[in-house]
DNA sequence: GTAATTTGTCAAAGGTCTAAACAAAAAATT
DNA sequence: AATTTTTTGTTTAGACCTTTGACAAATTAC
């Protein structure tokens, strides 16, 4: 039950069921290809002639190709197969992070071309946009219009304005008010941006993940654990944002209201337990114990080396993701207990050590958990490979062709 | 940009574009009314034609009535108001409490019709449903079928399964697994029965009040401070409800994973801070210092009371109204942090003694906030005349009419 | 009394789903 | 080898809606 908003909704006319079906046979081309008109027909439980009608107009429009052949039926007409046509427009996926920025080109339906490359990121915005700008253009081949790229959808760790295209705050890049938009536009002339904050493009990720068992969970969240924690939260198959677009920033939700401080000026929130930096010094702290602390030795020392040490039982690297562990499974456990999601994706650095972390977790999870049921949630970690972030970026061009249409 | 899921779709039929736009006429209706069809074809920036169209079905199927006159327009003709027609079905709203449940009667579009009545709630299911089922009877003159009834809302504090009409499990009524759609649809013969629980209802209540300036809200969030804490979230104009129907449970997010005790087995809960029961033995606590509990002194003092002793200007009062102040403003910052809603709505017997606490609160959430601007979120509060419970019960049944067609 | 203005209705046109018949292609049966 | 059966894809006519433009009705201004 879903209540129309008085002050922003949308009228149906004429076109409108077509839009939606157009919509809803792409999303099942997409996730059953390659499959026949019939068999679409009995998917959407309609008659073959609209299917005919409507797979035409994609055939025209160049969304959808057909292919002669698929493995013969048992008798009867062969069908003639039906796949996503990928249009020859690529989309740009840009994610910024601290120290390198990464890109990787998709083609029209979400498909990974190439290698992804990075380079140092630039802390000022306008060099940065400028480097950006001569690395997209390389990875094209040397054009920068669109009629060789479909867009570009860039993922930035921070706080957005999507209206006004601005990052208004990112601690780790240390910008604040950058008008983002504005830069690129102005560099990469016709060609679409779109934004993104990081936490929520991961959610993105999976969400419009063709691959693996995730099409159905249209109710998830992603956690996303690195210097910082970032959360992006999926209900009803659609990002929540919020009024400001700072929704889901359950990293900053407490576990202890005087725990240790924060970045963000508070004290005890989650993320001041569970990133890669609290897990650090959790390892520093107890390993030199009172000795102040080394700032090269640390500044060196990262959470892979801890994970590694760990691995050849260290045993002060171990206690140190234990109590890493057992904090996130309670971070955990307030996210089910709020969202309910079917699927709790999670992912950074701290993922490789997924078996020595998981029955922590499980068990931190039931500590607070509100029904046992709810203590069995559905986890999945996401390995770097598969570039969580990156793959969002790239569903904000690619994603919106399969959208469902704004109705009502 | 939302997901369409391909395991659980609504294709668009033939009359899809229709119903949409009877249901966007329906709530421009309820929120404009009185409303011409000039008028509406206007907000719904189409032709009359179409809306002339519309409005013929309404009326034909009475949802719609007609009057003559309206304030005459400048010139021209003048135009015939439209108005929401209450059919002569009742709706009625039941509120299960510990102790008192409670019983509304609204006309079809929602509007209170009688008096609120309350009596004693049986704690066996059994025996409650034949009292709720004599009181309901008595309600609508003697008459307890559907022709006299459009439907019985029931708010239950606990957690529900809809799919199978159960209660899982309520602390408050000390309810496991009843089957309370069962026994409810035995007594209640042709009437449909709708369940919902208590927290989520009262987030309803306010999506789909007419009065007021909540009509557009559509991400709001209800906190109900009691003796639990429930809390209801609405994102995008529908209830976040998670894949156990067990969403929302921010009473259970920790603000100390070390605090006191809470109901719920885990320690340190939102709601074992800023639970009425939590500000009684706070005050009890600094009060009565070292000597054991008085039992039946403190049975017999409510919050109410506590909160007139503050008024009155005790000390102890004030500090502990004070310190669920803060308490109640740090979870708020949670929600804010987590949600971003567009308002969110404070219920409960504190919010008599809402004067004394926003100060309080406005300091606490500030404090945990993101960013300045979240801090200045818009809360209001809802005071016990409303009846926010009742009102949500109601909405279960007068809602759907004017609700969004599922599609694609 | 006439013109201007606003409201509400009607009929024709255009777009989409829907149902049934039809043509095409391939395997099974006679 | 011809016929039947089955499955796929298309065509056609009908039903339902929105959209457009014209038109009648009602009211005020001049």
């Amino acid at each position: 039950m879903r209540k129309i908003n008085p002050n922003n909704f949308k009228l149906a006319t004429r076109g409108t069921s077509r839009e939606i079906n157009r919509q809803i046979a792409l999303t099942l081309i997409r996730t059953h290809q390659p499959v026949s008109r019939a068999e679409l027909s009995r998917l959407m439980e309609t008659n073959r002639a609209s299917v005919t009608l409507l797979i035409n107009e994609l055939l025209d429009e160049g969304l959808v190709r057909e292919e002669a052949q698929s493995e013969p039926n048992k008798r009867g007409r062969k069908p003639t197969s039906l796949f996503l046509n990928s249009r020859n427009s690529l989309a740009v996926a840009v994610d910024v992070r601290k120290t390198r920025t990464f890109l990787m080109l998709t083609d029209s339906t979400g498909n990974q071309v190439g290698e992804v490359i990075s380079f140092p990121t630039k802390l000022d915005p306008a060099d940065f946009v400028q480097s950006l700008a001569w690395q997209v253009r390389k990875a094209l081949g040397g054009k920068l219009d669109a009629s060789a790229c479909g867009g570009v959808g860039v993922v930035v760790p921070g706080m957005l304005d999507l209206k006004n295209g601005t990052v208004v705050h990112s601690p780790t890049l240390k910008w604040r008010n950058v008008e983002l938009l504005d830069l690129m536009e102005k560099e990469f002339g016709d060609i679409e941006i779109h934004l993104e904050n990081s936490g929520k493009a991961c959610a993105l990720s999976q969400i419009w993940s063709v691959r693996g068992d995730g099409s159905g969970h249209n109710d998830i969240v992603f956690v996303s654990v690195s210097d910082g924690v970032g959360v992006g939260i999926v209900v009803n198959g659609e990002l929540v944002r919020g009024r400001h677009n700072t929704a889901g920033e359950f990293g900053h939700v407490p576990l202890s209201i005087d725990g240790p401080p924060c970045a963000c000026g508070a004290n005890g929130c989650w993320e001041a337990y569970i990133s890669n930096l609290a897990t650090l010094s959790r390892y520093f702290g107890t390993n030199v114990a009172s000795r102040k602390p080394q700032p090269i030795e640390q500044a060196e020392f990262t959470i892979e080396e801890l994970i590694a040490k760990a691995r050849a039982n260290d045993g002060k690297a171990l206690t140190a993701l234990q109590s890493t562990a057992r904090y996130l499974g309670l971070g955990l456990a307030s996210i089910i207990n709020v969202i309910d999601p079917s699927r709790i994706y999670i992912g950074g650095e701290i993922t490789e050590a997924w078996d020595l972390l998981e029955p922590t977790v499980r068990d931190a999870i039931k500590e607070r958990v509100l029904s046992t049921e709810l203590g069995e949630a559905s986890i999945r970690v996401v390995p770097a490979i598969e570039f969580p972030r990156l793959r969002g970026a790239a569903a904000l061009i690619t994603a919106p062709a399969f959208a469902a249409p704004k109705v009502a």
